[in-house]
DNA sequence: ACTATACATAGATAGTTGTCAATGTTTTTA
DNA sequence: TAAAAACATTGACAACTATCTATGTATAGT
């Protein structure tokens, strides 16, 4: 995963109402109403917010009927958390607590 | 590390150029000056990075002489890992690979 | 057919952001 | 003391963002 997608990941869950979503993805698949009750936004406001989610490639949609159901995408996710682990705080070999 | 503090660290490593700064003190500690030879940005808006990235706390700022060096916050990184970590694609139990 | 539910789209707006040129401050060097 | 280097601050501006209201669309239930 290059730089530029790594930074329009965190650009999406630099927002407080987004990061909180996909909290709640990580807990298991969702559909767009169950999302929208948990926070004091509008639908329309939710549905801008699962597109940013979903360009970036962090969330992905199933529609069943008339339900979108959310959920985390794995590889994404997966790609994403290897970047952020791979960043260090410490010298090589510097002992530093943590690693 | 509550939502906030993650939502602030995300922000601060949305944008590409300060992501790839944090990438470069990665590899271990900087001064400012080094740091502005590496991108195409003028002095002001460097400086205005290092605050962003200073604020979040995941960048230290220590001062010898006219330098500024630049290093990792090893606290607020390892916090912000752990949370990044926790979160997961995969209902309990599911096998999901990555995991 | 009509209504309700779930979601998207369009348009508007106030606030934020990345960037620069100009300038100021502090420290070192000549 | 004068000049240079490293960095901060100020002010400006174009671009972007989060949010809303209003409206459209598709599906399900009555």
């Amino acid at each position: 995963m290059n730089t530029i997608d790594v930074a329009l990941i965190c650009k999406a869950l630099g927002d407080s109402n987004r990061l909180q979503i996909v909290q709640m993805l990580s807990d298991g698949e969702k559909c767009g109403c169950k999302l929208l009750e948990a926070f004091d936004i509008t639908q329309p406001t939710l549905s801008h917010h699962m597109r940013i989610l979903g360009e970036c490639g962090l969330v992905n949609d199933w529609k069943e009927g008339r339900w979108h159901h959310y959920s985390l995408n794995c590889e994404t996710l997966n790609s994403f958390k290897v970047f952020i682990e791979q960043l260090s705080c410490c010298k090589d070999g510097s002992g530093c607590s943590g690693e």
